[in-house]
DNA sequence: CAAACGTGGCG
DNA sequence: TCGCCAAGTTT
């Protein structure tokens, strides 16, 4: 029998001083919040920083106060909102989660309840449990992850050490307030037990922790070295008419799946001919690195004459560069001023 | 179960 | 500049 850490009452104690105010948040002690606000805000933060999230989340709850509206919304409004987030299955998963919690007129409460919903997984079924329903659930993220390898020493290198450290989280949740204990970790996490540079000095657990005993707490949780990153290379097509650009509807599944985009080849060596037959010149490169590789994707502009053999023209008036993903956002931004003024010029010369 | 899946910030 | 990292899920 493990000898039981009880550090939950500590632990709350710094939590109700030094909580992060944030939009998504009950303030410490307060209770639970809208099960809606704490499964959306869950879904965005997933490998996703705080401060890039809060923009985003401010947006979609004044757009759809309700899980009702956000599933009576357009999918490409939807996927229009969401761009620049990143990881767009989520937004997917997010819509598909939205329609079938309206269906069924509310989020389940429970943990096994919540993890058959789309996109949300095992650390988000527990979130939501503790944190909307304060069940007495055990939420494992990364900092939960990093907390407890320091906390318990753990010198088992990730990911092989995940099993082993949920169970070790386990013996800490409390019964009362585990959606305050949650955040506490993760806030622990966030700002003080952080990767590097760990500030154990400030740390409310810092004679509880025995990787600070020993003198490794920034070097936990061990982790395998990575692979690197192949690069890979692609031609992408920006195709004017005098009041129009060319883009496609990426496909559902893959990578940027259901994004707005500009018609190119494949990224992995496959030669997809242009959309269309025109005067492409060449503008110039954007490079962006995708979780596993990097892409040099080199730009292509034309006036368009006869339609394209694919995509869709949509009108300049109804396009918005900011629905773009961010790969896409670096496209237009090369080829706009050279494009724009090429189309312009080409409506003239055909007077 | 390893790999796929985005993006921006920081040291 | 560049690798690391962030409230993971899906296949």
């Amino acid at each position: 029998m493990r000898e039981k850490t009880v550090i939950a009452p500590h632990l709350l104690e710094w939590y109700d001083r030094h909580a992060r105010v944030l939009p998504w948040r009950m303030p410490p002690g307060t209770g639970t919040g809208d099960p809606y606000r704490v499964w959306l805000s869950e879904v965005m933060l997933q490998q996703t920083t705080v401060a890039a999230v809060k923009a985003y989340f401010t947006r979609f709850t004044t757009l759809w106060p309700r899980v009702e509206d956000l599933a009576a919304a357009e999918d490409a409004a939807v996927m229009a909102e969401w761009a620049g987030l990143g990881y767009y299955a989520r937004a997917r998963n997010l819509l598909a989660c939205a329609r079938k919690v309206s269906e069924s007129g509310g989020f389940p409460d429970t943990r096994e309840g919540l993890g058959v919903l789309p996109g949300i997984g095992p650390y988000t079924s527990a979130a939501i449990a503790a944190i909307a329903f304060d069940r007495p659930e055990t939420v494992v993220d990364g900092n939960v992850e990093r907390v407890v390898s320091r906390l318990f020493a753990v010198e088992t290198p990730m990911p092989g050490a995940k099993p082993i450290l949920r169970d070790l989280a386990d013996t800490l949740t409390p019964d009362t307030r585990p959606g305050d204990f949650a955040q506490a970790m993760m806030d622990l996490g966030a700002t003080i037990c952080t990767p590097r540079n760990p500030a154990c000095g400030i740390c409310p657990l810092v004679h509880d922790c025995k990787a600070r005993a020993l003198g490794i707490a920034a070097d936990l949780p061990r982790k395998a070295p990575k692979k690197a990153k192949p690069l890979r290379q692609g031609v992408a097509w920006v195709g004017f008419t005098n009041g129009a650009v060319l883009t496609e509807r990426r496909a559902e599944k893959g990578l940027l799946g259901g994004t707005l985009a500009f018609p190119s080849t494949g990224w992995d060596g496959s030669a997809l001919p242009a959309p269309a037959d025109a005067d492409w010149r060449e503008i110039g490169t954007v490079r962006h690195i995708f979780t596993h590789f990097a892409l040099d994707l080199t730009v292509m502009t034309a006036p368009l004459r006869g339609a394209p053999r694919r995509g869709d023209l949509l009108a300049l008036d109804h396009f918005n560069p900011k629905a773009l993903p961010g790969l896409m956002r670096k496209v237009w931004d090369l080829a706009a001023p050279d494009g724009l003024a090429r189309a312009g010029a080409s409506a003239r010369n055909r007077r």
